[in-house]
DNA sequence: AAGCCAACCAACCGCCGACGC
DNA sequence: TGCGTCGGCGGTTGGTTGGCT
């Protein structure tokens, strides 16, 4: 902290330093009283009247601060320095080790949430731990190092699988309480524990560490460095939000499925996070025993496809996010071809669909919106099929009075078993969501208003293949080749 | 000694959700 | 229900420092 700080000592204000009021746009610290409010580094003097504050009123009320102390400071920046500096039981100088190494294992698991990240480093800023990453982002950017090191990907994994069973029987408690909207896309994030990834069976589901990484592999296409093949990459969030604003037009549920749009941002994570070298030129062997194994690259997606798929050499020349193709590859689209990567790697996310979203201590952080809301309508469309076939097969109905919970156990049951089959990536989809199910969906069809069976055949699948579709638009329009209408105008159709 | 550069850090900024009226 | 305010959060900026050439 020696660094610190550029405050004057007398604590005299200069010009420049008092702004006048922001108050045309009252974004940020507007002004009290008609007054005007310093800004710029805090003075020895202004901390003395903030403490002193504090102390008298206690913590909150910031914007009460100016009319009770006189302090020329706008109540944002009273929190601020109060939480960032003021505060007792603050921990000044360096991380520790452990704390390095906690605070890695807490971004693998959460991602950019400094605050809650925060929570868990006592007497640590959120401001703090953001300034650490960020600079051992551009460290390990420069030396092309992974972000992550194996043992916090596996600890993610671990600690994501704990909370995913945690999740799961919240969830399940919960799910006898919900019922499902008439918009299908008002969903209940709950409706995909059943979706839980069986890694260890599924060749093609990238591993949970991916959870948060993998859920930037898409984050990074507006990432600043790759802004030089990502073309309309001006405003990317913007016009992610505009869409998510004209989406949330379908229904009131379905603004809040849409976090996937947050979740496009950061394409170093993804391409680490899968095993691809960062930057792009990198001699894992020599330079970075530490993050490297000897099989480097494999360390967080040992099963995955894309390390496996592609050589790490390959890797060296990265200049596409994993996810993105060029366009001469988009047009090798058709029956006859293998799944293209990006056709697997929808695949690969409908198969690991973000789970249990309930808000828990666990961090959660997979929540891919739209893909939730289209798994759901496909899972629904699925249980309804099972339900039917079901009857068909085994010419038993399901009584209004049968136990949900019970059955709903039981169809899960089956689910598992049907991850243990092996399956093409192109097929696997349609035949994994067809043989799930989830609990409120299978109540729902066995309850009342069971469709006939010649629904569930050419519409369905229709509706399979629409969801399919619009979840591949829906990623291109993400990477700004789709404009935004053409995506509205699909779900329209639906 | 001077210039450059990276690291570090405090503070600003804009957005968003919660809350009260 | 709509609106304004407040507080929190995450991204970004700009200043300072220290090391290197």
């Amino acid at each position: 902290m020696s660094r610190m700080t550029s405050e004057s000592e007398d604590g005299i204000v200069s010009n420049n330093q008092i702004e006048s009021p922001l108050g045309e746009e009252g974004n940020y610290c507007g002004s009290a009283n008609g007054g005007v409010l310093k800004k710029g580094p805090w003075t020895s003097a202004e901390d003395a009247i903030l403490i002193e504050y504090v102390k008298k009123h206690g913590e909150g009320n910031w914007n009460a601060v100016q009319k009770h102390s006189g302090l020329f400071r706008c109540g944002k920046s009273c929190r601020l320095r109060w939480a960032n500096h003021l505060r007792p039981n603050l921990k000044k100088g360096a991380f520790t080790q452990e704390e390095e190494q906690l605070i890695i294992e807490l971004h693998a698991k959460m991602g950019n949430k400094w605050a809650r990240m925060a929570a868990h480093l006592p007497g640590r800023t959120d401001n703090e731990i953001k300034n650490y990453w960020n600079t051992r982002i551009k460290r390990h950017q420069r030396a092309g190092l992974p972000l992550y090191p194996p043992e916090a990907s596996l600890q993610a994994l671990q600690e994501s699988q704990r909370c995913l069973n945690i999740d799961r029987i919240e969830i399940r408690n919960k799910s006898q309480h919900d019922t499902l909207q008439s918009n299908s896309y008002g969903i209940p994030n709950v409706m995909f524990d059943n979706l839980t990834p069986h890694q260890s069976i599924l060749p093609y589901v990238p591993e949970l560490p991916d959870i948060t990484a993998s859920s930037m592999l898409m984050k990074g296409l507006s990432s600043f460095q790759y802004g030089s093949f990502m073309s309309p990459i001006m405003h990317r969030q913007k016009r992610l939000r505009e869409a998510t604003t004209l989406l949330s037009s379908f229904g009131g549920g379905m603004k809040n499925e849409f976090h996937l749009f947050d979740q496009f941002q950061d394409v170093d994570k993804a391409s680490q996070s899968f095993g691809l070298p960062f930057p792009f030129d990198y001699d894992s062997t020599t330079k970075n025993p530490e993050f490297f194994g000897e099989n480097q690259g494999s360390h967080t997606l040992a099963n995955g496809n894309f390390s496996a798929s592609k050589p790490t050499s390959e890797a060296v020349k990265l200049e596409l996010p994993s996810l993105q193709y060029s366009e001469t590859d988009l047009g090798g689209w058709g029956p006859s071809c293998s799944p293209s990567p990006l056709i697997e790697s929808v695949d690969t996310f409908i198969q690991s669909p973000p789970t249990g979203t309930v808000e828990s201590d666990c961090p959660s952080p997979r929540n891919s919106g739209l893909l939730d809301a289209l798994l759901h309508e496909a899972k629904t469309l699925s249980s309804a099929k099972n339900q039917l076939s079901d009857k068909s097969s085994n010419s038993s109905t399901v009584t209004p009075g049968d136990d949900a919970d019970s059955s709903a156990l039981n169809i899960c049951e089956t689910e598992r078993e049907d991850y243990g089959h092996p399956i093409s990536p192109l097929g696997h989809t349609a035949t994994s969501l067809f043989s799930e199910c989830t609990p409120i969906s299978a109540n729902e069809s066995s309850l009342d208003e069971s469709p006939s069976s010649e629904t569930f055949t050419g519409k369905h699948l229709f509706h399979m293949n629409l969801s399919r579709m619009i979840v591949i638009i829906y990623l291109f329009e993400a990477m700004s080749w789709v404009p935004p209408v053409i995506f509205y105008i699909i779900l329209q159709a639906c």
